[in-house]
DNA sequence: TTGATTTCCATATAATCCCATGATATAAAA
DNA sequence: TTTTATATCATGGGATTATATGGAAATCAA
């Protein structure tokens, strides 16, 4: 599957619309199984991560894999009625428009502090939606880190660990 | 199937009459066998959840999965005479109206404390409807078993286990 | 007949559709 | 290579529809 990459700053217009970012789009049609050319891409938009000034966006084929391992756990246990609550209540399902926009509910705006703008940041398997400000000291902090720690060279020593264990 | 997400706060009138969220009512439509663009949806509503202050909305659909997962349980056996008694005795079976709306009988809102506002929580599969405040209360009661029990480092290994299956 | 239920209508706000524009590409033709 | 058509993209505005909600009229039951 397709990876999201890159950023992009949009603006958001009075009526909450915003253009998804046109290669992101083809992902999200991709990720929807009944998307045809003629239809338009449905994703889902996650609000509920603690700790994180940003939305989450990801394709059908993504969340439902998500969500098909939460349902694999026991009915009615509490370890999947909590997940469950997590994953479900804190997110939305939408619907690009025909001219490639989507409306970002005013509740989720205020969340994440997004006003005029908003900066989409790709994520691999999902996307992120940042207030730019935001954005820019999430990494800063993240550049700060690094060069502190000398930490750049171990993180890609870790991804080369990585490919002898797969 | 599209499942239930989302939150959202809608008021009960003097007559117990409560929109049914917009998103919802489309999961709705699609759960009910029966249901033709005319007509309006059917649901059932579950309140014989103790230890539960909330009613559990399921469309016909899913309502079925759970009612032939019992099915699969000896016949006569405790467990299964228990658990039919449950879901079928503390269930009913609602049509939406004209508006998007039905009525909460006055026994299922006093049973879960509802007065003048419900919440409804979108759940995957199903979706409850609470009292705002146990609902708020409840959501606390999670975001701290999160913390204690690390559950959400399960939540993202749950995540991870993703690559497993690609 | 009186209280409750159901059906129908009314409305402010919010969401959606439809069309338009300028910018930036990409492709085709000269 | 330059010029000319053709798409695509991000964005804006107006018109239309949907949604959540309130209330009146009609129907029903005791």
């Amino acid at each position: 599957m397709r990876r999201f990459r890159g950023e992009a700053e949009n603006k958001v217009d009075a009526k909450g619309r915003i253009s998804i970012p046109a290669p992101f789009r083809r992902i999200l049609e991709e990720g929807d199984p009944d998307w045809s050319s003629s239809l338009n891409p449905n994703l889902v938009i996650v609000y509920g991560r603690r700790n994180r000034k940003c939305l989450e966006g990801y394709s059908l084929r993504s969340i439902e894999i998500v969500d098909n391992l939460i349902s694999n756990l026991p009915r009615y246990s509490n370890e999947r009625e909590i997940l469950e609550r997590l994953l479900n209540s804190q997110s939305v399902q939408v619907q690009l428009d025909e001219n490639g926009r989507i409306i970002l509910p005013l509740k989720l705006r205020k969340l994440v502090d997004i006003e005029s703008t908003a900066m989409f940041v790709g994520m691999g398997e999902k996307f992120q939606i940042w207030h730019p400000d935001n954005y820019t000291n999430d990494m800063n902090l993240i550049e700060k880190k690094l060069s502190e720690n000398n930490l750049e060279e171990d993180l890609y020593s870790l991804l080369d660990s990585r490919q002898d264990t797969k």
